[in-house]
DNA sequence: AAGTTTAAGTTAACGCCATTGACTAAGCCA
DNA sequence: TGGCTTAGTCAATGGCGTTAACTTAAACTT
Protein backbone atom coordinates (compact mmCIF):
# COMPACT_ATOMS: atom_id res chain seq x y z
CA UNK A 1 0.00 0.00 0.00
CA UNK A 2 2.77 2.34 0.25
CA UNK A 3 2.49 4.90 -2.30
CA UNK A 4 4.26 4.79 -5.08
CA UNK A 5 7.01 7.20 -5.81
CA UNK A 6 7.43 8.80 -9.12
CA UNK A 7 10.69 9.52 -10.28
CA UNK A 8 10.78 13.85 -10.43
CA UNK A 9 10.49 15.37 -13.69
CA UNK A 10 13.28 16.69 -15.14
CA UNK A 11 13.68 20.45 -15.40
CA UNK A 12 11.91 21.81 -18.66
CA UNK A 13 10.07 18.69 -19.47
CA UNK A 14 6.80 20.20 -19.29
CA UNK A 15 5.19 22.75 -21.41
CA UNK A 16 2.35 24.33 -21.97
CA UNK A 17 1.67 22.49 -25.14
CA UNK A 18 2.33 18.86 -23.51
CA UNK A 19 -0.12 20.03 -20.59
CA UNK A 20 -2.56 20.73 -23.41
CA UNK A 21 -2.33 17.49 -25.10
CA UNK A 22 -2.94 15.61 -22.13
CA UNK A 23 -5.61 18.04 -20.83
CA UNK A 24 -7.54 16.75 -24.37
CA UNK A 25 -6.47 13.22 -24.14
CA UNK A 26 -8.62 13.24 -20.56
CA UNK A 27 -11.92 15.63 -21.86
CA UNK A 28 -11.81 13.06 -24.93
CA UNK A 29 -11.71 9.81 -22.56
CA UNK A 30 -13.30 11.08 -19.33
CA UNK A 31 -15.38 14.08 -20.31
CA UNK A 32 -15.05 17.54 -18.52
CA UNK A 33 -15.48 16.39 -14.93
CA UNK A 34 -12.64 14.42 -15.11
CA UNK A 35 -10.49 17.39 -15.76
CA UNK A 36 -8.73 17.73 -12.53
CA UNK A 37 -5.15 19.11 -11.40
CA UNK A 38 -5.00 15.67 -9.75
CA UNK A 39 -6.15 13.36 -12.94
CA UNK A 40 -3.57 16.10 -15.26
CA UNK A 41 -1.00 15.05 -12.80
CA UNK A 42 -1.43 11.79 -13.22
CA UNK A 43 -1.66 11.66 -17.36
CA UNK A 44 1.75 13.55 -17.03
CA UNK A 45 3.23 11.87 -14.34
CA UNK A 46 3.90 14.56 -12.51
CA UNK A 47 2.78 16.26 -9.19
CA UNK A 48 -0.95 18.12 -9.63
CA UNK A 49 0.72 21.45 -9.03
CA UNK A 50 2.94 20.94 -11.49
CA UNK A 51 0.54 22.83 -14.00
CA UNK A 52 0.80 25.93 -11.85
CA UNK A 53 3.69 26.72 -12.93
CA UNK A 54 2.89 27.48 -16.65
CA UNK A 55 -1.09 28.41 -15.64
CA UNK A 56 -1.60 30.93 -13.51
CA UNK A 57 -5.16 29.32 -13.20
CA UNK A 58 -7.78 26.85 -14.32
CA UNK A 59 -9.54 29.59 -16.62
CA UNK A 60 -6.06 30.13 -18.30
CA UNK A 61 -5.29 26.36 -19.09
CA UNK A 62 -9.35 26.56 -20.34
CA UNK A 63 -8.11 29.38 -22.34
CA UNK A 64 -5.32 27.40 -23.46
CA UNK A 65 -7.21 24.32 -24.42
CA UNK A 66 -9.72 26.61 -26.33
CA UNK A 67 -7.19 28.13 -28.45
CA UNK A 68 -5.56 24.61 -29.28
CA UNK A 69 -8.91 23.91 -30.65
CA UNK A 70 -8.72 26.61 -32.78
CA UNK A 71 -5.42 25.27 -33.61
CA UNK A 72 -6.77 21.84 -34.57
CA UNK A 73 -9.30 23.02 -36.48
CA UNK A 74 -7.44 25.28 -38.84
CA UNK A 75 -4.26 22.60 -39.25
CA UNK A 76 -3.65 22.56 -43.28
CA UNK A 77 -6.02 24.81 -43.91
CA UNK A 78 -5.15 26.64 -46.87
CA UNK A 79 -6.97 29.99 -48.03
CA UNK A 80 -8.64 29.83 -51.85
CA UNK A 81 -9.69 32.53 -54.36
CA UNK A 82 -13.32 30.82 -53.72
CA UNK A 83 -14.54 32.72 -50.77
CA UNK A 84 -17.89 30.66 -50.26
CA UNK A 85 -15.83 27.63 -50.11
CA UNK A 86 -13.29 28.94 -47.34
CA UNK A 87 -16.31 30.19 -45.64
CA UNK A 88 -17.68 26.59 -45.40
CA UNK A 89 -14.55 24.77 -45.06
CA UNK A 90 -13.71 27.14 -41.94
CA UNK A 91 -17.51 25.78 -40.60
CA UNK A 92 -16.79 22.38 -41.48
CA UNK A 93 -13.54 22.85 -39.74
CA UNK A 94 -14.89 23.42 -36.46
CA UNK A 95 -17.85 21.43 -36.61
CA UNK A 96 -15.35 18.85 -36.83
CA UNK A 97 -12.99 19.61 -33.95
CA UNK A 98 -16.34 19.77 -31.67
CA UNK A 99 -17.37 16.08 -32.76
CA UNK A 100 -13.76 15.14 -32.35
CA UNK A 101 -13.19 16.73 -28.87
CA UNK A 102 -17.05 17.37 -27.10
CA UNK A 103 -15.87 18.11 -24.16
CA UNK A 104 -13.30 20.01 -24.54
CA UNK A 105 -15.33 21.95 -27.41
CA UNK A 106 -18.33 22.03 -25.03
CA UNK A 107 -16.23 24.04 -22.38
CA UNK A 108 -14.14 26.20 -24.27
CA UNK A 109 -15.63 27.09 -27.86
CA UNK A 110 -17.30 30.19 -27.02
CA UNK A 111 -14.87 31.84 -24.72
CA UNK A 112 -12.36 34.20 -26.02
CA UNK A 113 -8.96 32.82 -25.90
CA UNK A 114 -6.98 35.65 -26.38
CA UNK A 115 -4.48 33.32 -28.53
CA UNK A 116 -2.31 33.24 -31.56
CA UNK A 117 -4.68 30.51 -33.18
CA UNK A 118 -8.01 32.31 -32.68
CA UNK A 119 -6.37 35.60 -33.89
CA UNK A 120 -5.51 33.23 -37.00
CA UNK A 121 -8.90 32.15 -37.03
CA UNK A 122 -10.37 35.52 -37.16
CA UNK A 123 -7.70 36.76 -39.63
CA UNK A 124 -8.94 33.71 -42.10
CA UNK A 125 -12.65 34.46 -42.16
CA UNK A 126 -12.35 38.17 -42.69
CA UNK A 127 -10.12 37.06 -45.29
CA UNK A 128 -12.55 35.46 -46.63
CA UNK A 129 -15.11 37.78 -46.26
CA UNK A 130 -12.64 40.50 -47.98
CA UNK A 131 -11.54 38.59 -50.97
CA UNK A 132 -16.73 38.36 -51.53
CA UNK A 133 -16.32 42.24 -51.03
CA UNK A 134 -17.24 42.22 -47.67
CA UNK A 135 -14.87 45.19 -46.22
CA UNK A 136 -14.44 47.48 -43.33
CA UNK A 137 -17.53 47.72 -40.48
CA UNK A 138 -19.54 45.56 -42.51
CA UNK A 139 -16.69 43.06 -42.76
CA UNK A 140 -16.89 43.17 -38.93
CA UNK A 141 -20.15 42.79 -38.16
CA UNK A 142 -20.80 40.01 -40.72
CA UNK A 143 -17.58 37.90 -38.94
CA UNK A 144 -19.28 38.74 -35.51
CA UNK A 145 -22.44 36.97 -37.10
CA UNK A 146 -20.64 33.95 -38.67
CA UNK A 147 -18.51 33.40 -35.28
CA UNK A 148 -21.38 33.68 -33.14
CA UNK A 149 -22.96 30.86 -35.44
CA UNK A 150 -20.48 28.46 -36.05
CA UNK A 151 -19.04 28.37 -32.60
CA UNK A 152 -22.36 28.21 -30.97
CA UNK A 153 -23.31 25.88 -33.34
CA UNK A 154 -20.56 23.57 -32.53
CA UNK A 155 -20.26 24.04 -28.66
CA UNK A 156 -23.66 22.91 -28.41
CA UNK A 157 -22.97 20.40 -30.43
CA UNK A 158 -19.91 19.60 -27.75
CA UNK A 159 -22.34 19.61 -25.31
CA UNK A 160 -24.88 17.44 -26.56
CA UNK A 161 -22.48 14.44 -27.32
CA UNK A 162 -20.07 14.82 -24.25
CA UNK A 163 -23.10 14.52 -22.05
CA UNK A 164 -24.37 11.55 -21.15
CA UNK A 165 -28.30 10.35 -21.03
CA UNK A 166 -28.36 13.14 -23.75
CA UNK A 167 -27.86 10.97 -26.42
CA UNK A 168 -29.37 7.43 -26.98
CA UNK A 169 -26.98 4.02 -28.40
CA UNK A 170 -28.47 4.75 -32.04
CA UNK A 171 -26.86 8.50 -31.46
CA UNK A 172 -29.92 10.32 -31.72
CA UNK A 173 -30.84 12.98 -29.50
CA UNK A 174 -33.41 12.72 -27.00
CA UNK A 175 -34.41 14.76 -23.60
CA UNK A 176 -33.29 13.14 -20.40
CA UNK A 177 -36.39 14.70 -18.85
CA UNK A 178 -39.81 13.80 -20.46
CA UNK A 179 -42.28 16.95 -20.19
CA UNK A 180 -44.24 15.32 -17.72
CA UNK A 181 -47.93 15.33 -17.05
CA UNK A 182 -48.80 17.84 -19.63
CA UNK A 183 -51.76 18.56 -22.23
CA UNK A 184 -50.69 17.52 -25.18
CA UNK A 185 -53.63 19.57 -26.70
CA UNK A 186 -52.17 23.01 -24.57
CA UNK A 187 -49.01 22.70 -26.77
CA UNK A 188 -50.01 21.35 -30.23
CA UNK A 189 -47.56 22.44 -32.48
CA UNK A 190 -44.50 21.08 -30.17
CA UNK A 191 -46.43 17.84 -29.96
CA UNK A 192 -47.22 17.00 -33.50
CA UNK A 193 -43.63 17.19 -34.45
CA UNK A 194 -42.26 15.37 -30.90
CA UNK A 195 -41.77 12.51 -32.94
CA UNK A 196 -39.51 13.99 -35.43
CA UNK A 197 -37.86 16.21 -32.81
CA UNK A 198 -36.09 12.65 -31.77
CA UNK A 199 -34.95 12.49 -35.03
CA UNK A 200 -32.75 15.97 -36.18
CA UNK A 201 -29.51 15.83 -37.68
CA UNK A 202 -27.54 17.81 -35.76
CA UNK A 203 -25.08 17.88 -38.89
CA UNK A 204 -28.02 18.72 -41.25
CA UNK A 205 -28.97 21.70 -39.37
CA UNK A 206 -25.23 23.07 -39.02
CA UNK A 207 -24.57 23.35 -42.31
CA UNK A 208 -28.40 24.50 -43.04
CA UNK A 209 -27.23 27.28 -40.96
CA UNK A 210 -23.70 27.85 -42.75
CA UNK A 211 -25.82 27.70 -45.91
CA UNK A 212 -27.85 30.10 -44.54
CA UNK A 213 -25.05 32.63 -44.17
CA UNK A 214 -23.36 32.02 -47.09
CA UNK A 215 -26.80 32.91 -49.18
CA UNK A 216 -27.28 36.33 -47.19
CA UNK A 217 -23.87 37.29 -47.96
CA UNK A 218 -24.26 36.73 -51.46
CA UNK A 219 -28.16 38.52 -51.42
CA UNK A 220 -26.09 41.51 -50.00
CA UNK A 221 -23.78 41.32 -52.77
CA UNK A 222 -26.43 41.28 -55.30
CA UNK A 223 -28.36 44.15 -53.51
CA UNK A 224 -25.39 45.89 -53.50
CA UNK A 225 -24.62 45.66 -57.24
CA UNK A 226 -28.51 46.30 -58.38
CA UNK A 227 -28.19 49.55 -56.47
CA UNK A 228 -24.48 50.38 -58.23
CA UNK A 229 -26.12 49.83 -61.83
CA UNK A 230 -29.06 51.80 -60.85
CA UNK B 1 -19.46 36.62 18.23
CA UNK B 2 -22.27 34.31 19.14
CA UNK B 3 -23.84 32.95 16.09
CA UNK B 4 -27.13 34.62 15.06
CA UNK B 5 -29.71 31.70 15.76
CA UNK B 6 -32.22 32.28 12.95
CA UNK B 7 -35.94 31.13 13.48
CA UNK B 8 -36.64 27.81 11.91
CA UNK B 9 -38.20 28.36 8.80
CA UNK B 10 -41.73 27.24 8.97
CA UNK B 11 -42.63 24.10 7.45
CA UNK B 12 -43.65 24.79 3.64
CA UNK B 13 -42.43 28.30 3.64
CA UNK B 14 -39.80 26.90 0.51
CA UNK B 15 -40.60 26.39 -2.89
CA UNK B 16 -38.85 25.74 -6.64
CA UNK B 17 -40.20 28.95 -7.24
CA UNK B 18 -39.06 30.92 -4.46
CA UNK B 19 -35.32 28.92 -4.78
CA UNK B 20 -35.00 29.96 -8.49
CA UNK B 21 -36.29 33.47 -7.76
CA UNK B 22 -33.33 34.04 -4.86
CA UNK B 23 -31.01 32.35 -7.21
CA UNK B 24 -31.61 34.46 -10.27
CA UNK B 25 -31.44 37.63 -7.39
CA UNK B 26 -28.05 36.41 -6.67
CA UNK B 27 -26.75 35.64 -10.37
CA UNK B 28 -28.03 39.49 -11.89
CA UNK B 29 -25.97 41.32 -8.49
CA UNK B 30 -22.84 38.72 -7.85
CA UNK B 31 -22.56 37.09 -10.93
CA UNK B 32 -22.30 33.14 -11.46
CA UNK B 33 -19.48 32.46 -8.96
CA UNK B 34 -21.38 33.90 -6.50
CA UNK B 35 -24.24 31.14 -6.47
CA UNK B 36 -23.20 28.67 -3.71
CA UNK B 37 -25.36 26.58 -1.66
CA UNK B 38 -24.20 28.52 1.05
CA UNK B 39 -25.53 32.05 -0.36
CA UNK B 40 -28.33 30.84 -1.59
CA UNK B 41 -29.07 29.58 2.11
CA UNK B 42 -28.38 33.38 3.39
CA UNK B 43 -30.35 34.96 0.85
CA UNK B 44 -33.37 32.12 1.78
CA UNK B 45 -32.71 32.87 5.33
CA UNK B 46 -32.79 29.07 5.51
CA UNK B 47 -30.18 26.34 5.83
CA UNK B 48 -27.89 26.10 2.60
CA UNK B 49 -28.98 22.24 2.85
CA UNK B 50 -32.85 23.02 2.54
CA UNK B 51 -32.61 23.43 -0.93
CA UNK B 52 -31.97 19.49 -1.54
CA UNK B 53 -35.52 19.10 -0.16
CA UNK B 54 -36.76 20.69 -3.05
CA UNK B 55 -33.79 19.84 -5.89
CA UNK B 56 -32.06 16.70 -6.25
CA UNK B 57 -28.68 18.52 -7.06
CA UNK B 58 -27.47 21.79 -8.61
CA UNK B 59 -27.47 20.36 -11.70
CA UNK B 60 -31.47 20.09 -11.42
CA UNK B 61 -31.58 23.74 -9.82
CA UNK B 62 -29.65 25.26 -12.59
CA UNK B 63 -31.91 23.68 -14.68
CA UNK B 64 -34.68 25.22 -13.50
CA UNK B 65 -33.44 28.40 -13.44
CA UNK B 66 -32.89 28.06 -16.99
CA UNK B 67 -36.52 27.15 -17.14
CA UNK B 68 -38.17 30.20 -15.61
CA UNK B 69 -35.48 32.13 -17.64
CA UNK B 70 -38.55 30.64 -20.50
CA UNK B 71 -40.35 31.95 -19.00
CA UNK B 72 -39.82 35.35 -18.23
CA UNK B 73 -38.99 35.55 -21.66
CA UNK B 74 -42.03 34.39 -22.79
CA UNK B 75 -44.51 36.48 -20.65
CA UNK B 76 -47.39 38.14 -21.55
CA UNK B 77 -46.36 37.22 -25.46
CA UNK B 78 -49.18 36.59 -27.26
CA UNK B 79 -49.12 34.89 -30.95
CA UNK B 80 -50.71 36.81 -33.58
CA UNK B 81 -50.86 35.98 -37.78
CA UNK B 82 -47.40 37.77 -38.41
CA UNK B 83 -44.66 34.96 -38.39
CA UNK B 84 -42.08 37.02 -39.09
CA UNK B 85 -43.17 39.66 -36.38
CA UNK B 86 -43.60 36.47 -34.18
CA UNK B 87 -40.14 35.24 -34.82
CA UNK B 88 -38.73 38.23 -34.09
CA UNK B 89 -40.52 39.02 -31.15
CA UNK B 90 -39.21 35.74 -29.63
CA UNK B 91 -36.09 36.19 -30.35
CA UNK B 92 -36.05 40.01 -29.09
CA UNK B 93 -37.29 38.45 -26.10
CA UNK B 94 -34.93 35.91 -25.50
CA UNK B 95 -32.06 38.61 -26.20
CA UNK B 96 -33.95 40.99 -23.71
CA UNK B 97 -33.56 38.46 -20.50
CA UNK B 98 -30.13 37.27 -21.61
CA UNK B 99 -29.19 41.18 -21.38
CA UNK B 100 -31.51 41.30 -18.10
CA UNK B 101 -29.74 38.10 -16.42
CA UNK B 102 -26.32 37.99 -17.86
CA UNK B 103 -25.20 35.53 -15.46
CA UNK B 104 -28.26 33.42 -15.27
CA UNK B 105 -28.40 33.89 -19.29
CA UNK B 106 -24.65 32.40 -19.72
CA UNK B 107 -25.40 29.14 -17.42
CA UNK B 108 -27.98 27.96 -18.52
CA UNK B 109 -29.66 29.24 -21.84
CA UNK B 110 -28.34 26.48 -24.17
CA UNK B 111 -29.33 23.83 -21.82
CA UNK B 112 -32.40 22.07 -22.43
CA UNK B 113 -34.31 22.44 -19.42
CA UNK B 114 -36.52 19.78 -19.72
CA UNK B 115 -39.51 22.45 -18.27
CA UNK B 116 -42.76 23.43 -19.25
CA UNK B 117 -41.70 27.32 -20.02
CA UNK B 118 -39.33 25.39 -22.56
CA UNK B 119 -41.69 23.41 -24.02
CA UNK B 120 -44.17 26.04 -24.47
CA UNK B 121 -41.24 28.28 -26.29
CA UNK B 122 -40.81 25.45 -28.39
CA UNK B 123 -44.62 25.72 -29.27
CA UNK B 124 -44.24 28.79 -30.04
CA UNK B 125 -41.56 28.92 -32.43
CA UNK B 126 -42.81 25.98 -34.45
CA UNK B 127 -46.41 27.70 -34.48
CA UNK B 128 -45.12 30.93 -36.00
CA UNK B 129 -43.00 28.49 -38.24
CA UNK B 130 -46.67 26.53 -38.85
CA UNK B 131 -48.12 29.72 -39.46
CA UNK B 132 -44.95 30.65 -42.08
CA UNK B 133 -46.35 27.69 -43.94
CA UNK B 134 -43.41 24.96 -42.86
CA UNK B 135 -44.58 21.98 -41.22
CA UNK B 136 -43.28 18.25 -40.58
CA UNK B 137 -39.65 17.75 -40.76
CA UNK B 138 -38.97 20.83 -42.52
CA UNK B 139 -39.94 22.62 -39.39
CA UNK B 140 -38.14 21.26 -36.91
CA UNK B 141 -34.48 21.61 -39.01
CA UNK B 142 -35.61 25.54 -39.15
CA UNK B 143 -36.66 25.43 -35.36
CA UNK B 144 -33.70 23.57 -34.46
CA UNK B 145 -31.36 26.43 -36.43
CA UNK B 146 -33.55 29.30 -34.98
CA UNK B 147 -33.11 27.61 -31.54
CA UNK B 148 -28.96 27.41 -32.01
CA UNK B 149 -29.25 30.61 -33.17
CA UNK B 150 -31.79 32.75 -30.88
CA UNK B 151 -29.94 31.19 -27.64
CA UNK B 152 -26.44 31.02 -28.81
CA UNK B 153 -26.22 34.33 -29.54
CA UNK B 154 -28.10 35.29 -25.91
CA UNK B 155 -26.17 33.07 -23.98
CA UNK B 156 -22.63 34.40 -25.63
CA UNK B 157 -24.24 37.94 -24.84
CA UNK B 158 -25.12 36.78 -21.33
CA UNK B 159 -21.30 35.39 -20.83
CA UNK B 160 -20.10 38.74 -22.01
CA UNK B 161 -21.72 40.76 -19.96
CA UNK B 162 -21.42 38.71 -17.12
CA UNK B 163 -17.69 38.37 -17.40
CA UNK B 164 -16.08 41.12 -15.46
CA UNK B 165 -13.01 42.36 -17.35
CA UNK B 166 -14.57 41.74 -20.81
CA UNK B 167 -16.77 45.15 -21.16
CA UNK B 168 -15.20 48.37 -20.08
CA UNK B 169 -16.97 51.25 -18.60
CA UNK B 170 -18.65 52.57 -22.02
CA UNK B 171 -20.05 49.30 -22.64
CA UNK B 172 -18.47 48.07 -25.42
CA UNK B 173 -16.36 45.18 -25.63
CA UNK B 174 -12.34 44.26 -25.64
CA UNK B 175 -10.34 41.13 -24.95
CA UNK B 176 -8.80 41.07 -21.79
CA UNK B 177 -5.82 39.52 -23.02
CA UNK B 178 -3.79 41.37 -26.11
CA UNK B 179 -2.24 39.11 -28.74
CA UNK B 180 1.14 39.29 -27.77
CA UNK B 181 4.24 39.81 -29.65
CA UNK B 182 2.75 39.60 -33.42
CA UNK B 183 4.03 40.31 -36.38
CA UNK B 184 0.70 42.24 -37.48
CA UNK B 185 1.96 41.79 -40.80
CA UNK B 186 1.05 37.80 -40.68
CA UNK B 187 -2.81 38.25 -39.93
CA UNK B 188 -3.38 41.27 -41.96
CA UNK B 189 -7.29 41.15 -42.56
CA UNK B 190 -7.92 40.86 -38.33
CA UNK B 191 -5.23 43.60 -37.69
CA UNK B 192 -6.86 45.93 -40.33
CA UNK B 193 -10.59 46.68 -38.59
CA UNK B 194 -8.98 45.57 -34.84
CA UNK B 195 -10.49 48.94 -33.84
CA UNK B 196 -13.73 48.43 -35.58
CA UNK B 197 -13.85 44.66 -33.39
CA UNK B 198 -13.46 46.41 -30.55
CA UNK B 199 -16.71 48.48 -31.53
CA UNK B 200 -19.21 46.18 -32.30
CA UNK B 201 -22.63 46.39 -31.28
CA UNK B 202 -23.89 43.66 -29.93
CA UNK B 203 -27.27 43.77 -30.09
CA UNK B 204 -26.93 45.01 -33.97
CA UNK B 205 -25.24 41.61 -34.68
CA UNK B 206 -27.88 39.81 -33.08
CA UNK B 207 -30.73 41.28 -34.80
CA UNK B 208 -28.62 40.88 -38.13
CA UNK B 209 -28.89 37.45 -37.48
CA UNK B 210 -32.69 36.68 -36.75
CA UNK B 211 -33.38 39.40 -40.05
CA UNK B 212 -31.31 36.37 -41.44
CA UNK B 213 -32.76 33.63 -40.35
CA UNK B 214 -36.24 35.54 -41.28
CA UNK B 215 -35.15 35.91 -44.71
CA UNK B 216 -33.61 32.89 -45.77
CA UNK B 217 -37.10 31.29 -44.42
CA UNK B 218 -39.19 33.93 -47.10
CA UNK B 219 -36.47 32.75 -49.67
CA UNK B 220 -37.27 28.78 -48.84
CA UNK B 221 -41.15 30.01 -49.24
CA UNK B 222 -40.52 32.11 -52.41
CA UNK B 223 -38.74 29.12 -54.01
CA UNK B 224 -41.87 26.50 -53.22
CA UNK B 225 -44.10 28.57 -55.37
CA UNK B 226 -42.10 28.94 -58.04
CA UNK B 227 -41.79 25.27 -58.04
CA UNK B 228 -45.43 25.12 -57.67
CA UNK B 229 -46.63 27.45 -60.41
CA UNK B 230 -43.94 25.88 -62.18
C1' DA C 1 -58.69 15.89 20.06
C1' DA C 2 -54.72 12.73 20.80
C1' DG C 3 -51.56 10.00 18.66
C1' DT C 4 -49.14 8.72 14.52
C1' DT C 5 -46.96 9.50 10.30
C1' DT C 6 -44.56 12.11 7.07
C1' DA C 7 -41.37 15.03 5.25
C1' DA C 8 -39.36 19.96 5.34
C1' DG C 9 -35.85 22.22 7.61
C1' DT C 10 -31.53 21.75 10.23
C1' DT C 11 -26.99 20.19 11.75
C1' DA C 12 -22.63 18.25 11.25
C1' DA C 13 -19.71 15.96 8.67
C1' DC C 14 -17.23 14.03 4.40
C1' DG C 15 -14.54 14.11 0.28
C1' DC C 16 -13.10 16.47 -3.67
C1' DC C 17 -11.17 20.32 -5.74
C1' DA C 18 -8.45 24.68 -6.98
C1' DT C 19 -5.13 27.27 -5.08
C1' DT C 20 -1.06 28.71 -2.09
C1' DG C 21 3.46 28.85 0.35
C1' DA C 22 7.43 26.61 1.61
C1' DC C 23 10.79 23.33 0.19
C1' DT C 24 14.03 20.82 -3.14
C1' DA C 25 16.95 20.21 -6.64
C1' DA C 26 18.25 20.62 -11.51
C1' DG C 27 20.14 23.38 -15.02
C1' DC C 28 22.68 27.81 -15.89
C1' DC C 29 26.16 31.39 -15.61
C1' DA C 30 30.22 33.58 -13.58
C1' DT D 1 33.02 25.14 -8.82
C1' DG D 2 29.64 27.67 -6.40
C1' DG D 3 25.78 30.43 -6.18
C1' DC D 4 21.31 31.66 -8.49
C1' DT D 5 17.17 31.00 -10.64
C1' DT D 6 13.18 28.52 -11.19
C1' DA D 7 10.61 24.15 -12.53
C1' DG D 8 8.88 20.53 -10.07
C1' DT D 9 7.22 18.78 -5.48
C1' DC D 10 4.99 18.49 -0.99
C1' DA D 11 1.78 19.66 2.51
C1' DA D 12 -1.79 22.37 3.91
C1' DT D 13 -6.03 25.36 3.42
C1' DG D 14 -10.51 26.92 2.54
C1' DG D 15 -14.56 26.48 -0.16
C1' DC D 16 -17.60 23.76 -2.44
C1' DG D 17 -21.45 20.10 -3.47
C1' DT D 18 -23.41 16.45 -1.32
C1' DT D 19 -25.05 13.05 2.28
C1' DA D 20 -26.83 10.96 6.61
C1' DA D 21 -28.90 11.60 10.83
C1' DC D 22 -31.62 14.39 13.67
C1' DT D 23 -35.76 17.72 14.79
C1' DT D 24 -39.93 19.33 14.55
C1' DA D 25 -44.12 21.00 12.69
C1' DA D 26 -47.81 20.16 9.67
C1' DA D 27 -51.13 16.72 8.05
C1' DC D 28 -53.60 12.62 8.47
C1' DT D 29 -56.13 8.97 11.20
C1' DT D 30 -59.53 7.19 14.11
Amino acid sequence: MAKEHRSRRSRGSLSQAEIVAAAIRILDAEGSEALTFARLGAELQASPTAVYRHFASRHDMICAISDELDAISLAGYEPTDDWRADLRELAHRAWQTANTHPAAAAMGMNLLTGGMSELRAVDCVLRALHVAGVHGREAVVQYQVYVNIVLGSSAAQGALLSSPGLVNPQGVWFRTQVYAPVDPAQYPYADAVMSDLRQIDPSEVFSRTVEMFVTSIERMLEGRELSQSA
